[in-house]
DNA sequence: TATAAGGTCTGTAGCGACCACAGGCTCAAG
DNA sequence: CTTGAGCCTGTGGTCGCTACAGACCTTATA
């Protein structure tokens, strides 16, 4: 006899292409603890809810966004966190785009060096190389 | 007896403090064939010269630009490869150069995407949050 | 000369955020 | 009833380090 089954419940792999998310990926968020454990099946199959899928889609997009998973344990109120307020996501949000900012700047000063030390190279097939000049002195 | 030591030869935590690189990691660099292998003294202590410190900065140089270690493998020509052409060195550097920029456009998106969010945040104490509601959405 | 402090040695385990596989169940279709 | 797909668990690998523990060696001071 096969367990009910509602509308909108589903396998594990059924959640992993409808949010795209790779499957062993939802394993894993279940066991830190991002993912809430979904009941199981009689034969030890998880069974996912609507829920389940809004609280995956929050995660990738966070993620997408670079945020940690500590960041995003702090924005969804898990552990022994309360939810948090605004002025505490803001703050957290804050703190995360002036890392984004640093990492562009430190980008953007390794792309000028590539870009210039890069135009210096002859291409040609011999072994003296200005760009191993460059990174060597 | 000590062993006999040259001018320029060094043990381990010398070659850290010279280079600024950290000491554990030199012995990673030895243990994946980045640095060669040292000779020792008798009782066992590596023994460093002026061309491990070369080979170290051009590592940490390498690194800060941002090459992966199989690049700087290739860009110093070790394992069973020959020593690279320019051209081989160009064709490295520009690929490289491709993949940052690519970083770099993704962290302008995400920082486009983090300011106007934020920008929407009251900033009070209350559990309602634009960001929340953008990330969720 | 004894001892204490500090450097070095090895192996191993941890980080973050996954991804992949092996070996065993279960389920649904034909 | 069999076949194949999907799910289960545990484990190990990725990258580039970093940080121990516990043993050994060296150097300086008393």
């Amino acid at each position: 006899m096969p367990d009910h089954e509602t509308e909108s419940s589903m396998k594990r792999g059924e959640l992993a292409r409808l949010t795209g998310c790779n499957i062993e990926t939802i394993r894993y968020y279940e066991k830190i603890g991002m993912l809430p454990d979904p009941p199981r099946t009689s034969a030890g199959y998880r069974v996912y809810s609507r829920d389940h899928v809004t609280r995956l889609h929050f995660i990738m997009r966070a993620r997408e966004l670079g945020f940690a998973m500590e960041d995003i344990r702090g924005l969804l109120g898990l552990g022994d966190r309360a939810a948090p307020t605004c002025a505490e996501v803001k703050a957290r949000t804050d703190r995360h785009l002036a890392d984004v900012r640093t990492k562009i700047a430190d980008l953007k000063r390794i792309e000028a060096v590539l870009a210039a030390t890069a135009a210096k190279c002859s291409g040609a097939e011999v072994p003296e190389c200005p760009v191993l000049d460059a990174i060597g002195s």
